[in-house]
DNA sequence: ATAATATATGAATACTTGCTCATATATTCA
DNA sequence: TGAATATATGAGCAAGTATTCATATATTAT
């Protein structure tokens, strides 16, 4: 398959952002809807900053969406693709 | 979703081997059927030495399987999940 | 306005990672 | 056997990354 090392870089960054265990953990989380910074940080036993940083990524890798309600920011799965990569890999670790 | 730690590592780990430009070229060669060492280094104008040492990562995670023939070895994409985790990938990049 | 709460961000640091170079192993050929 | 070829591997280094801590921004309540 010809691929254009652009592509490649894009597809890389894409997967990057899959590619630690905190955040994947979070988009675990956010399988079962949307969840505020706090309530991420809690789930996750790890502070907010260190949440929100991991937060910015998945924004700008299009993986999850934040919504704004008062002084909160709740966050979402982005779209489809990334429930189905996230439930591939998982069947790829587990009967793979 | 919940999500044992060990899961989220291993899923992880799957994500991590596939979030390198190069690896995700030697993927993309693979796509195309099995190729020997050289042949993927020629084709992405990398060292026998740097794309072995990345074959090793793929390996480690079942990502490719090698066949020894002679002297070459001949890798190949190892399960059909991999192909799948990259056209959706590629699609999430190309209009996500 | 001031205080309190929720989130975001910059800098610093410890850890990880991809490549190169040198070397090792394995196979074929003369 | 010895030389040549194909691949693998270990050490070392440069570049990248996840967390912490301190601080900034934004919103709400008093």
């Amino acid at each position: 398959m010809k691929l254009t090392e652009l592509k490649a870089i894009k597809l890389a960054e894409l997967f990057s952002a899959l590619s630690d265990a905190s955040r994947i953990r979070i988009i675990a989380l956010l399988m079962d809807g949307e969840k505020s910074v706090r309530a991420l940080a809690d789930g996750l036993g790890m502070t907010e900053s260190a949440v929100s940083h991991q937060l910015r990524g998945l924004r700008q890798m299009h993986l999850v969406r934040a919504r704004k309600s008062g002084r909160q920011v709740f966050y979402s799965i982005d779209d489809d693709h990334v429930s189905r990569l996230f439930t591939l890999g998982l069947d790829h670790v587990q009967h793979g």
